[in-house]
RNA sequence: GGCGCGGUACCCAAGUGGCAAGGGAGAGGUCUGCAAAACCUCGAUUCGCCGGUUCGAAUCCGGCCCGCGCCUCCA
């Protein structure tokens, strides 16, 4: 039984689809206007966990993923630069797909663009308009949230608070739209010089940012769907509109589970440009030669609700977590094992499963499903040097991490393996020197192999050699 | 002010009433030309603090302290 913690309720539930046997996620996904952040990436690890778990558990998904690419920020950027909204969110969505590709992200079945779905929004606003759940006022149209009882049901926000503390105060005096409560949203913004405007049914202009995701859900998804998933800070308000706006235009229930995960920080505070701890992608892996795969662990190894404080010492315990896994899948496909039939580590890849899967079905507490991993590599060690694991049974094992591996992505792709031609001749080389016992010629050209991530084991069945990439740390 | 998350060993981190998982780092050992990998051994008389409930509390209740996040366009 797979239990998730709902925003919704506050608790943990009972997940049961609304189709058997199949799920329907909509993930929030990135505004295009900046490259992604390791912030960024740990929810879309977050999300592409629940999906292959999901898969996993035998169920068939679909995902949609929105890319929004018109909003305050976009607009900004294209203006500062002086190129079209287009030509600026463009590379920004080349360096979100690169980087999902890098941390083995699966993609989306859908990646749907806000500035490709403006008639479904217009329809939805239509719709919203008729209904007197929305009015417009100076060539805007903003979503009346007292015609909507249930707004704050999500975030346990009471909307008569909304208008009260000071905070709150001071930026809706500043907002330069008027709006008849301070506490309703835009559904659709007024044309502005400058700015990038559709002409539509419902008059010239352009959407506000939180009814792309009810259209776009709803086309792809239909207006219900299972789950629902994004960052915290997308509770409210993001969230909670949606839920508004779409509840009030289709009168039916929205999403049935709401999955937020929580920020990354970095050493201990929120990730800032201003505070130099600010770190995309492209920083760790290109400038840094982190290994993305560490990232990956580091970035699935803790429970999404948690916040996950980022440090490199963190990332170089995920990366040495990691190696013992790939050290035993090494065994597992170097070593010559016996041709007898043996059954002696059975037992251990059931119980490892029935950990795994039991720790992944309770709100995908991956610490609790990684022990039953961790603890089928401590036991099937010694049976391995032992000669009482048979070809049969490595193969067995091998299927065990290759299935959980499934689930968690972290380690590496067969062509990642491979070494060039260059390599290959140095390694014979101190082959050759070892066996004349030329001791001084074979460390030094180990040394020069060791500096191309290449690391040797000398065996009683001869060298073997494995790829060892950097964490980062230097 | 409101909402929420957290405080478990040197570090990361599970555990929500019955002897405190797992990983990393460290120390000692086995193996080895040296390494690497692997294995063995060691490591919290105690879970932020103080009370209470209970035969029994990291876990339940009350109070307190500390850290962090969100609160109109941040994942």
């Amino acid at each position: 039984m797979i239990r998730f913690h709902n925003t919704l309720s506050g608790r943990e539930e009972e997940f049961q689809p609304l189709d058997p046997g199949e799920v329907r996620v909509y993930t929030c996904g990135p505004t295009v206007y900046d490259l992604p952040h390791i912030g960024n990436f740990r929810a879309y690890v977050f999300e592409d966990l629940l999906l292959r778990f999901l898969r996993y558990s035998g169920f068939k998904t679909v995902q949609v993923m929105n890319l929004t690419d018109v909003d305050d920020k976009t607009i900004r950027g294209a203006r500062a630069s002086g190129v079209s909204l287009r030509e600026y969110t463009e590379p920004f969505v080349r360096a979100f797909f690169s980087g999902l590709a890098l941390l083995r992200i699966r993609p989306a079945d859908h990646y749907p663009r806000a500035t490709e779905h403006i008639p479904e929004m217009v329809a939805i606003i239509k719709g919203l308009l008729d209904k007197g759940v929305a009015y417009r006022k100076d060539g805007s149209i903003y979503f009346s949230i007292e015609k909507f009882p249930a707004y704050g049901r999500l975030s346990g926000i009471n909307p008569d608070d909304l208008r009260i503390t000071s905070r709150i105060g001071a930026r809706l005096e500043s907002d330069e739209y008027e709006k008849d409560s301070a506490r309703d949203f835009a559904l659709w913004k007024a044309p502005r010089e400058g700015e990038p405007s559709w002409e539509t049914d419902i008059g010239p202009g352009r959407p506000g940012w939180h009814i792309e995701c009810s259209a776009m859900s709803s086309k792809y998804l239909g207006p219900s769907f299972d789950i629902h998933c994004g960052g915290v800070d997308n509770i409210f308000p993001h969230h909670e509109n949606e839920i508004a706006q779409s509840e009030a235009y289709f009168e039916k229930p929205f999403v049935r589970y709401w999955l937020h995960c929580h920020h990354l920080v970095v050493d201990g505070e929120k990730m800032a440009k201003s505070k130099g701890n600010f770190y995309t992608l492209r920083d760790l892996v290109e400038a840094r030669g982190v290994d993305p795969s560490a990232l990956r662990m580091f970035l699935v190894g803790t429970h999404y609700r948690k916040v996950l404080n980022f440090t490199l010492e963190s990332l170089e315990q995920s990366a040495a977590a990691l190696k013992r896994i790939k050290d035993f899948v090494y065994e597992l496909e170097n070593r010559i094992f016996p041709a007898a039939k043996t059954d002696a580590s059975l037992d251990l890849i059931a119980c490892a499963e029935r950990t795994f899967r039991e720790g992944m079905e309770d709100d995908l507490n991956v610490s609790a499903a990684l022990t039953g991993l961790f603890d089928l590599i401590r036991k099937a060690n010694p049976l391995i040097q032992g000669k009482k694991i048979g070809l049969n049974e490595a193969k067995r094992l091998l299927d065990f991490v290759y299935r959980v591996d499934e689930v968690l992505a972290v380690l590496p792709e067969r062509r990642d393996l491979e070494i060039s031609d260059d390599l290959r001749a140095k390694i014979e080389e101190r082959e050759r020197a070892r066996k004349s016992r030329d001791w001084a010629a074979a460390d030094r050209l180990r040394r020069e192999l060791l500096e191309n991530g290449v690391v040797l084991e000398d065996t009683k069945d001869g060298v073997r050699w494995k790829i060892e990439k950097k964490t980062g740390s230097n």
